[in-house]
DNA sequence: TATTGACCTGTGTCTAAGACACAGGTGTAA
DNA sequence: TTACACCTGTGTCTTAGACACAGGTCAATA
C-alpha cells in the first residue's frame, strides 16, 4: 500500500502521512526500485490509533510519547487517560475563551450599528475599534510632544 | 520611547512590540547614535490599535490591511465591520467544535472508568482509544495478509 | 577614570501540524 | 515512441510571537 491508498482507506490526507512518517511516528518500508513508500498492516493499524486520537486533540508529541510506550510493551491507558483528563481542562478553556470573544464580536457588532463610517484622523484608526476597548478617551487631547514629519 | 517602556505602557510585551515592527506594522525611528528604535507619539497610538484589533482576534494580516487602507486616508469602518463579521461566523465555529470535543472527551472518561487497563497487544495500542470511535471492532479478526516479522 | 553588574537591545532561530509547490518518476493508451 | 494523467518524496511556508544570545548602555561604585 502507496501513500495515497492508505490515506483513502483511513480518510486522511496523503500529506498527514507523509508528516506522520516524515517525523516517524510511522515506519514504511522503502522500496528499493523506485524509492516509494510501502505500507502494511500494521503501521496501517498504528496510523488508524494515531488518527483517532488526534480526533481528541492529543497532540502529536503526546501520541508519540504514548507510542514509545506502547513499543516496549508498556501499559499505555493510564498515560492516556491522564492526557485526556487534561486535554479537557484545555478544552474548557478553550471553550471559554471562544465563548468571551463570541460576546465581544456581538457586543462590538451591536453598539457599531448605530455609529456612522468616519475616515481616519491623524491619531486615529477607526473610531469603532479605538473607542471599543477604551470606552471614554476625551482626556487625550493634547499630544504635546515634539513633531514628526509627515 | 523605546520598545520595553512602550511595551509597558500598552501592557504588552516587548517581544510583541518588536515583532510588528519587524513586519513593518509600526516603525520606529532608529537612533544612529546606539541603533534602538525608538517609539513617538503616533506609532504608540498605531500600536494601541493593532492591540485592540488583535483582542478582537484580528488577525495580524487583516491589521495590516486595515492599516494599510488607513494610510492612505480611506475610512476602514466598512472594512472593519466586514472582518469582524467574518471573525464572529469563524469564532462560532471554534466555540462549536470545542463544544464537540469536551463531550467526546467526556464521554471517553465516562465510557473509560469502568473499564480496565491492559497492556498493548500487537494489534492494539491501547483499547479504550482504538475501542472509543471505532464502537464495536469485532470483526477485524483475521488479518490474513502476509506476515511481519517481529 | 576604571570597573562592576543589572538591565536593555536587535537579530536569529524555533514553535504545530500539516499544506503547498515542484521536479521528476510511473504507467497506461495511442 | 510519445503523450498525458497521476503519483512520489523533499523542501519550503504558514501564525504570532517566545526564547536564546552576544553585545551595548548606564548608574553606582572603587
Amino acid at each position: 500500500m502507496r501513500v495515497t491508498e492508505l490515506a483513502k482507506t483511513l480518510s486522511t490526507t496523503p500529506d498527514t502521512v507523509r508528516y506522520y512518517t516524515r517525523i516517524g511516528l510511522i515506519e514504511p518500508k522503502k522500496s528499493p526500485d523506485n524509492g516509494y513508500k510501502y505500507y502494511g498492516q500494521t503501521v496501517q493499524q498504528r496510523l488508524k490509533f494515531i488518527l483517532n486520537a488526534r480526533q481528541l486533540d492529543f497532540s502529536v508529541d503526546e501520541i508519540r510519547e504514548i507510542l514509545t510506550e506502547s513499543d516496549k510493551g508498556h501499559t499505555v491507558c493510564p498515560l492516556v487517560r491522564e492526557i485526556v483528563e487534561h486535554r479537557l481542562a484545555e478544552t474548557e478553556k478553550q471553550f471559554q475563551s471562544a465563548l468571551l470573544l463570541r460576546e465581544k464580536l456581538k457586543n462590538a457588532i451591536n453598539d457599531w450599528q448605530s455609529r456612522p463610517d468616519k475616515a481616519p484622523t491623524g491619531h486615529m484608526v477607526c473610531h469603532l475599534i479605538e473607542g471599543e476597548v477604551l470606552e471614554g478617551n476625551e482626556n487625550q487631547g493634547g499630544h504635546n510632544e515634539q513633531n514628526y514629519k509627515k
